[in-house]
DNA sequence: CATGACACGTA
DNA sequence: CGTACGTGTCATGT
């Protein structure tokens, strides 16, 4: 135990300890989805919790080296040239690592030509000088030099990194034989293989000690090298330069001028939102925990966020309410309670004025006035209020500003949009909540006017924040929508019970008969639903050549599958993959219909805020990926039909939107003059491409072109071209070649316009939404380059979900205006599926048309193709 | 009972 | 080594 009166100092090289993590923890088990490797993090990062609570360090600071050159390698070129190259998929961890250091408010020091372990010298002395006890961790045996009474070595054993061994001056000795600062001595005669630095031949520890035993001081050694008799004399006095270099070398430097002194690293709180955040991108979740406890720091969700004296809330009754309101006729907050569906209580604040009340049918009647006029009202996440006013007969008039929505548009990479999580990052405070773990909550959880009172003040925090082409997305985009979608999840749409029925027990049967026969030839009964299970199967009874790797084992999925069934062709393989289609679509179907609901309608939610694009998601069920591409599947499509009491379904899809605001965005003359001609798309730049008459493309010539335009708005590489072909890679190298030497402006487009992004750290849609890319600078590769493709596809995705949602509400918007009961239903990205009343269908297409068609004006036509029918399917066109 | 991995449906 | 989503199942861990 070091004396509790000292301050602690512990320096730590953050280099060699982190790469001992990397080859003692399996690269397997700690890679993210995203292919990030991040075993050495996880292993440092680990070992450092556990120093910080044994240790307790009032002050610290990690080293790095910062590259394989040094003052040494300059002085002796050879130093450490035999030590392999460190793996790229190590040093892409350092920066990571060191993001998260950052993120622990813990110093990282670095300094170009020496090593880390010469700053932690540095350190140790100034440290010591300065009455500190100090702590050196380093996995580098030159370090054993430092250690005296005030300087403990923590040197990790050959076990790994989780066991430190600690090296005072009696360790030292007791393991070498000698007094720490001799170690160099021994060192330098026997010589250090990892650092390439030979010693005197047939000399080792034993030897070593022996003559400084004898000689006390390696100067007297080599001054009287004669007296050393037999072979091992000779040696020394052929080797004397080596050793004299090699002592040279491994002295460590104690006077590296450094930014930082001793009494500057005292240990500080940690940053609990960006460590949060880090920790999710490495998608580490146990060391959260272990984090915040090693630190100090509080939970995340015991944040110290300041807890502020909220305003009373006035209870009033129907009348008092209709008076008060009265007399508050600027913008106010507004909560509604819901328990489920039902509306509980409404609160509201204005300014500091806070007032709420039950709902029931007299504070309905008085506060609808209210509701319905254009007076501005700031909500959080207003959609399913929106719904259920809809629901009592109240359509909201003046809904002025969603902060759920604001945040979303801030940050959208966030899912977690709650009013709590606003409030902590943009009030830095605490919003009250009740414990929902206790009977009898020890805390008040804020009441709906006090909801609405830290709603409002978000709302003027986030509007400070939202620059200006955002907040007209907001308000001009999104908001509109939000009304649109609440009238839409309202209508549902109508499903047939009895068609989803009869399809799924047609399938269950099927699916039952290929079982059994899958089963009689490999002559047992497995679970066909079990990845682990297949495995063995395939890969151990059937003996097919392993496939592609994945975290568990080798992957089995249908395009696995399908090479697997090209090149070793088996019966069970066909049967397997026919299984997966008639479960897969049976149990989408048993999902649809447990979705439906007493009106005979499934109602999806629609989430606004899904999306980092600007897209929306379907949820509960999700109607948004509902198969098509199968004849079979289609028959799903067929269940969904047009309900009683209307007339038809009408579809109406963008055809190549995206490839539109592609030519738009490039202003690509190719391009443009394709939308432009009426040709065919993939026909037209087929011709161009191959050079040839459009009436001459072939189908493999269009299909290929197809494919590179899809994969142009993903950033697709000539790798994953021609992966999806089947075509070799220098097919696919030259057939990108062909393609932007006839439509180059595209691709001066995709570069320049991810080159602004990485300038400004944001891209931007059409209509000014933005999404930030952090990761577009990144050293990582890896994140790197995972980012550039979301950034080149991220204003051409988002400019269309952007179109999209304005012809929704403009649609929307017109049928009410024009008093029609057509009502659009449901919305999947670029298509919208519209139900229309008896009589309306010419003045509903027309609208549809007019409004899709006139969303965004471009230099190409917004092509839009409509279609009609009794159900989903035969509206299809 | 919650969580992660895998597989797969859509635009 | 192609973007953006949601959901069901199995297996595993608390």
């Amino acid at each position: 135990m070091t004396d509790s009166a000292k301050p602690t100092l512990m320096v730590i090289d953050g280099h060699s300890l982190a790469y001992r993590a990397f080859f003692a923890l399996p690269v397997e088990n700690f890679t993210t989805k995203d292919n990030q490797h991040t075993n050495a993090i996880y292993g440092f990062l680990s070992m450092l919790v556990n120093l910080l609570k044994a240790e307790k360090p009032t002050h610290l600071a990690i080293a790095f080296d910062t590259s394989r050159h040094s003052f040494r390698t300059d002085e002796y070129a050879e130093y450490k040239a035999t030590r392999s190259e460190t793996p790229q998929e190590f040093r892409g961890q350092i920066p990571l690592l060191q993001d998260c250091l950052a993120a622990m408010s813990i110093p990282v020091l670095t300094k170009e030509t020496v090593e880390a372990d010469d700053i932690l010298a540095t350190l140790a002395a100034q440290g010591a000088d300065q009455g500190y006890d100090v702590l050196v961790v380093s996995g580098d045996r030159d370090t054993i030099q430092l250690v005296t009474d005030d300087v403990t070595l923590l040197y990790p054993s050959v076990q790994g990194v989780s066991q430190l061994k600690r090296y005072d001056p009696a360790a030292v000795q007791e393991r070498y034989g000698v007094r720490p600062e001799q170690y160099p001595d021994i060192a330098a005669l026997v010589g250090e293989t990892s650092d390439n630095l030979p010693g005197v031949p047939k000399v080792g520890e034993k030897t070593a000690v022996k003559w400084l035993t004898q000689f006390g001081t390696l100067d007297e050694l080599l001054e009287r090298a004669d007296e050393i008799k037999g072979v091992v004399g000779g040696n020394l006095r052929e080797h004397i330069d080596d050793v004299r270099r090699n002592r040279r070398l491994n002295r460590l430097l104690r006077d590296v001028e450094l930014p930082v002194g001793p009494s500057e690293l005292a240990v500080a709180p940690i940053d609990a939102q960006a460590v949060r955040d880090i920790f999710a991108r490495l998608e580490f979740r146990t060391l959260l925990p272990r984090v915040f406890e090693a630190t100090n720091a509080e939970e995340p969700h015991e944040d110290p966020a300041m807890q502020v004296v909220v305003p009373g809330a006035d209870q009033l009754d129907a009348h008092a309410l209709e008076e008060w309101i009265a007399t508050h006729d600027g913008e106010s907050a507004l909560v509604l309670s819901l328990v489920g569906s039902e509306l509980q209580r409404i609160g509201i604040a204005s300014g500091d004025d806070l007032v709420e009340a039950d709902w029931n049918d007299s504070v309905r009647d008085a506060v609808r006035d209210w509701l319905e006029s254009e007076t501005p009202v700031v909500m959080h996440d207003a959609k399913p209020q929106v719904k259920a006013l809809a629901s009592a007969g109240i359509r909201l008039g003046g809904l002025a500003y969603d902060t759920s929505l604001a945040g979303w548009l801030l940050r959208p990479s966030f899912p977690d949009k709650s009013l709590a999580d606003l409030v902590d990052r943009y009030l830095g405070e605490k919003l009250p909540e009740a414990d929902p773990s206790q009977l009898v909550p020890e805390t008040e959880g804020a009441t709906p006017a006090q909801l609405a009172w830290f709603i409002r003040r978000t709302a003027d925090a986030l509007r400070d924040d939202l620059p200006d082409g955002v907040a007209a997305v907001l308000n001009d985009i999104e908001l509109p929508s939000l009304l649109t979608l609440a009238d839409m999840e309202l209508a549902g749409v109508a499903v047939s019970h009895e068609k989803l029925a009869s399809f799924s027990a047609e399938l269950g049967q099927r699916a039952e008969r290929i079982a059994q026969e899958a089963f009689a030839i490999i002559g047992r009964e497995v679970n066909l639903g079990s990845p682990k299970q297949l495995q063995e199967v395939l890969f151990e009874d059937l003996a097919l050549p392993k496939t592609r790797k994945t975290k568990t084992g080798y992957s089995t999925d249908a395009a696995v599958l399908a090479d697997l069934q090209e090149s070793n062709p088996h019966p069970f393989l066909d049967l397997l993959l026919q299984h997966r289609e008639a479960t897969k679509l049976r149990q989408i179907i048993e999902s649809l219909d447990a979705a439906i609901r007493d009106d005979r309608r499934i109602h999806t939610t629609y989430v606004q805020t899904g999306s980092q694009t600007g897209r929306l998601s379907s949820t509960d069920p999700n109607l948004q990926n509902i198969p098509v591409r199968t004849e079979e599947s289609r028959r799903i499509r067929s269940a969904f039909e047009v309900g009683d009491g209307y007339e038809t379904l009408l579809t109406a899809d963008y055809s190549q939107i995206e490839m539109r605001i592609m030519a738009h965005l490039s202003g690509d003359a190719g391009l443009i003059e394709a939308f432009n001609s009426g040709e065919d798309l993939h026909r037209f730049i087929g011709a161009r491409v191959f050079g040839v008459d459009p009436a001459e493309v072939t189908p493999a010539m269009r299909t290929k072109v197809k494919a590179m335009s899809y994969g142009l708005v993903y950033g697709l590489s000539a790798f994953g071209l021609s992966k999806q072909l089947r075509i070799e890679q220098s097919e696919a190298k030259q057939l990108m070649l062909e393609y932007f030497a006839r439509f180059g402006a595209v691709r001066d487009y995709l570069r320049a316009s991810v080159l602004a992004a990485k300038e400004v750290g944001y891209t931007e849609t059409i209509f000014g939404r933005r999404r930030p890319f952090p990761d577009l600078t990144s050293p990582n590769r890896v994140l790197r380059e995972n980012a550039e493709r979301a950034a080149l596809n991220a204003p051409i995705q988002g400019s269309a979900a952007d179109i999209m949602k304005i012809a929704l509400f403009r649609i929307h918007a017109d049928l009410r205006q024009r008093e029609l009961r057509s009502r659009v239903l449901l919305q999947i990205h670029d298509e919208l599926v519209v139900e229309v009343a008896e009589g309306e269908w010419d003045a509903t297409e027309e609208i549809v048309r007019t409004r899709m068609g006139g969303a965004a004006e471009l230099s190409v036509p917004l092509d839009v193709q409509v279609g009609r029918g009794d159900n989903w399917n035969d509206a299809a066109h």
